[in-house]
DNA sequence: TATTGTTATACTCTATAACTATA
DNA sequence: TATAGTTATAGAGTATAACAATA
């Protein structure tokens, strides 16, 4: 391995917040906050039983998923409703809507995405290590 | 490119957390926060003329570094003398102590990260691709 | 008047604790 | 009593604005 090159952490976060620059004005056209974007797309992957358990399968907590899942629910983007067998949790899932919402805004983060890559060599070969480590 | 993956920023924000997490025991151990680190880090690439470069060089802003540099200074790994040309200025370096510091932590930093990578294939041209994009 | 560094303040993000409703 | 969700509050991290020293 390269002995003079910087630390991984900083060049990784370096990168992280090159991708989150260019998707921000992207989600900013959708009207939708980072946190908005990774619900719905975490919900793509199927239904959620419990919020809690979406908040932890997106690394957040669970009291500021609530602000976020207010807004969604208002824009038609998701449904949120009392689990007939238990009246305490609330199912959690895409309308129709929001499925097309968050298709669309991957879409076009994915076009960004692949002209950034364009930079580097071994690019098929980076996202492949990337999922990997992930 | 693989059209079935997850967002490369979140990817990479994953990965960037890993790591993070990785190097903070390492840290502690040393009695450094992240950024007194990221300091001594690139201060070793050369002396910095004034504090609102520095800042810069490492993405911060320049009222977040002035309690690092007092922390910093206050042990002994920095110097930190007013410009005698400009004496608005603080002319910043390492001590030896600092080096010695910076290097004993970015070497157990290494082999950690090191150990991590063993888990992905094709590793050196990840770590080619990601300098290539920062 | 302009610039470097510093201090004081405000704002954003996040987590903790207390509360409601169901079980 | 225990758990899911919610609300209220407090803390950390960060940026903005005002200030002091020097040019």
């Amino acid at each position: 391995m390269d002995s003079e090159r910087p630390d991984l952490g900083a060049m990784v976060m370096r990168l992280g917040r090159r991708l989150i620059a260019m998707e921000e004005p992207i989600l900013e056209r959708h009207g939708l906050t980072m946190w908005a974007y990774v619900v719905l797309t975490a919900l793509r992957e199927g239904p959620t039983r419990t919020q809690a358990a979406l908040a932890q399968s997106i690394g957040a907590d669970k009291t500021r998923l609530i602000p976020i899942l207010d807004d969604l629910q208002k824009r038609g983007l998701i449904e949120r409703d009392p689990d007939p067998a238990d009246r305490r949790v609330r199912l959690l899932g895409l309308t129709t809507e929001g499925q097309r919402k968050q298709r669309a805004i991957q879409s076009e983060i994915r076009t960004a995405e692949d002209d950034l890559l364009e930079d580097a060599a071994d690019r098929e070969a980076f996202v492949r290590a990337l999922r990997d480590l992930t």
